[in-house]
DNA sequence: AATGAATGAGAATTCATTCAT
DNA sequence: TATGAATGAATTCTCATTCAT
C-alpha cells in the first residue's frame, strides 16, 4: 500500500525552477494557435501540466506572461547578427548574403516568428511588447544595417542611396513574404521556399531588375 | 431659423440609410484605436451617435461589423490597379513604377491602411477576414504583377527572375517600411516620406544596390 | 405612374375594429407555438399583418394580450354547458353523458384547447389569468356538476358519493388524456380517439370496473 | 468555541461534493416559485449560498440546470411501483388500490409534485424534458397499469373494458384534483384531502356511481 | 391609424484573479 | 509549492416599449 502510494509520484518531478519556462512554452503555443484575447489562463496551465493557480505563482498575471514570452525570445538575439553586420569590414553584399541567409534560417522557425507576430496582433492592447521589441532588438539591428549600407556606399560598393530607405528594400521581401504566407495564406506551390527567395530577391537588389544590355551580365 | 436649428437634434432620425456607414465609420476608428476585442458595441453606438440596440437593428453581431468592414472597403478596389496592370503592354518598368506611386498615396490615407492592419490583427479570431481580403483582392492584384514581370522577362525588358518571389521584392519595401512605423514607431526623422521611399526602392529595384562601374565588376 | 400608386393599396382594407381580433388570433398561434416568453410582439404583429406599433394601438402590453385572449375566448362560454347542468332535472347520466360528449367536441378543437393549455404554462407568471378562468368559467362549472351529482344521490339515482370530488372523477379522464398526449406525445395508436374515451369511461363511472357476478347488466 | 463557530462562515467551502445538489434544490425552489424564464441565474446562486460563477462550475448553462433536476428527480423512481404492478398477480384492484395510495402518498410532497408541473410549464421550451419524463419513467409506468388491467380483464376480475383508454379513467381523479388545486386554487374547504380523494375515487372506479338497487333498474 | 427607428433595462455567460486548504 | 473552488466584474445580445413622423 505504502509502495503504491509511492509509485503515484510521478517519475520525473521536475525542478521547479524549469516551471515559469514550461508555462511560456505553452502560452506560446496557445497565443500562437487563438491568441491573447481567446487563450484562457487555465487553458495555459492545463498544457504546462500544472493548475491555474499555480501559474499565478510564477506570473502576476496574463500579461505578465506574454511580456515574459517577449522577453525570454529577446535575450539570446540581444546583440548577435547585429553585431557581426556592425563590425564587418569589405563588401558589404558579403554580409548582406550572410544575413540573409541566416534571417531565412531564423524566420524557418515557426517557434521564433511566433514573437514578431504576437507583437504584431497585440500592439494595440500591449504597447510595451512593440517598445521592448523595439529597444532589445531593432534598435539594434537596423542601425547596424543602415551603417554597413552607409560604409558600402562611402567605400564605393554601393550605389549612392539612402541607407534608412534602403534598409526597407532589404528586408522588405522578407516580410512581405511571411505575411502573404502567414496571413492570407499565399504560399508558393512549392512551400516556403525561403532559399530560393534569397536568391532571387538577392539578385535583384544587387542587380536590378532591368536587363542588361550588353558587356557584363 | 436660428430656432428651428437649436430644435432639429431629434431624438429619433428617421429613414437612416447612412445609419450602417456610420456605425462602420464609428467602429473602424475604434478598432483601430483599441482593437476588436477591447472595443464595446455600445462605444460603437455612442460614436455613431445612436443606442447599443440601434446597432444591432443593422448589424446581427459585434462579428458582422467587422466583416462588414473588410467588405466595404473592398467593394471600390475590387478590380482598379489589378486591371491596369493585368492589360498593361509595354516596358513593365513603367507599370510598376505608377503602381508604386499609387499604392504610395494609398497607403498614406490612414482610414485605408487601417483594414489591412485590421486583418492582420485579428486573423486568428476571425479566418473568414483574411479569407475575403485574399479572395477579393491578393488574388487579382498578385497574379497581375506576377504576369507584368513574367512578361518583362518574356519581352526582354527585365532579368531572369521568377516572377511570383520578385512580387515580393517589389511590394515588400513598403510593407517593411508601413510595419516599422505602425507598429514599432520606426519612422524617418522627416516624417513616413513614402515619396522617397519609392524614389530610393524603384532605383534599387531597377538597377541594383551595386555601383555600376566601367570595365571590371 | 399614379394609377400604379392607387394598384399599392391592398385589395381589402379591413375594419380597423376587426384588427384587435387579427392581434389575438396571431398571438394565439404563437403563444401555442413557443408560449408567451418566447413570443415577441414583433412576432405577433407580422402575423397579424401590421407593425409592431400598431399592436400597441390595441393592447397597452404584451400581458395584456394574453388577458384579453382568455377573456375573449371565456365570453362566449360563460355560462353555457353549467346551465344546462344546473337546470337539468332527472336521471343525471343522462346530463352527465350529455356533457361528457359536448366537452370531448370541445376538447377536439385545437383553439379551444389551447386556452386552458396556456393557463396552465403562464400561472406562475399571471396569477390573474387562471384567476379569470376560475372566476368566468370554473365557478360555474364545478358547482353545476357539483349540483348535479348531489341531486342524483339525493334523488336516488347514484350512489352515496362525495359530490365535489366525484367531480374529478368524472373530468378527471379527459384531462388525464389530453395531458399524456399534449404534454409527453402519448397518443393511442388510433389517434386521440375522444369519442372511444368517453365511451369507455362512462361505462366505467357509471357501473364500475369490477365485473358484475350474476343477475344484473 | 462560540468564537470559532461564528468564524466558521468560511467565504469559500471546499470538497463541494454536495454542491451540484444545492444549486438543485435552490433552482427547484424558485422555478416552483417564479418559473424558470423569470428566474434568473443569480437568484439560484444566492439562495444556493454562493456566487454565480459557481453555479456555473456545476453546471454550463440554466437549461442543463432544469434537465439535471428533472433527471434528478427521475433516477430513484426508475422502476419502482412499476416493478410492482407489472408483476402482481391476483385481484387487480388490490394493486389499484396500492398504487392510487402510493401515487397519494407521492403527490402530496410538494418536491415530488413540482417536477412534472415544471415539466408541464416548460414543454414548450424545453421538449427534451418532457421526452426525458416519458422515457424514464411514463414509458415503463402507463404500459404496466395497463398490462395489469388487461389481466384483470382476462382473468375475470374486470368488466371488458379497453385496457389503455382505462389507465386514464384510474389516475385521472389526481390529475384533475391536483390541477384544480394547483393550477386554479380550487381545494376543498377540508384541504387536498387525497386520502378522501382515493377513497370516493375507488368507489367510483371499482362499482360505479349508479345506485345498486335490488330488482328493476 | 400606422409605421418602424430608436431606446435601454435586463440577463446569461465568461474568465482573470483570489485564497483557504 | 500547489490546488481548484469561488468570486464578480464585464460584455454581448434581446426585446418590450416609445415616439417622431
Amino acid at each position: 500500500m505504502a509502495i503504491a502510494a509511492v509509485r503515484r509520484t510521478p517519475k520525473f518531478r521536475r525542478r521547479a525552477e524549469a516551471r515559469p519556462d514550461e508555462v511560456l512554452d505553452a502560452a506560446l503555443d496557445l497565443f500562437i494557435e487563438n491568441g491573447f484575447a481567446a487563450t484562457r489562463v487555465d487553458d495555459i496551465a492545463k498544457r504546462a501540466g500544472l493548475s491555474k493557480g499555480a501559474v499565478y505563482l510564477y506570473f502576476p498575471s496574463k500579461e505578465a506572461i506574454i511580456e515574459a514570452l517577449v522577453r525570454r525570445a529577446l535575450v539570446p538575439v540581444a546583440s548577435n547578427a547585429a553585431d557581426f553586420v556592425a563590425h564587418f569590414d569589405g563588401d558589404p553584399r558579403i554580409a548582406v548574403s550572410t544575413v540573409m541567409k541566416m534571417l531565412a534560417g531564423t524566420m524557418a522557425n515557426p517557434r521564433f516568428m511566433a514573437i514578431p507576430k504576437l507583437i504584431v496582433r497585440e500592439v494595440v492592447n500591449f504597447p510595451e511588447l512593440a517598445a521592448m521589441y523595439r529597444r532589445e532588438l531593432l534598435d539594434h539591428a537596423i542601425p547596424a544595417l543602415e551603417g554597413l549600407i552607409r560604409r558600402g556606399v562611402d567605400n564605393g560598393y554601393l550605389r549612392q542611396v539612402d541607407p534608412a530607405l534602403t534598409v526597407r528594400s532589404v528586408v522588405g521581401a522578407f516580410i512581405a513574404h511571411l505575411m502573404l504566407a502567414e496571413v492570407f495564406g499565399i504560399v508558393p506551390p512549392d512551400g516556403l521556399a525561403l532559399d530560393r527567395l534569397v536568391d532571387n530577391h538577392l539578385l535583384i537588389l544587387f542587380d536590378g531588375l532591368s536587363r542588361k544590355q550588353e558587356g557584363a551580365e
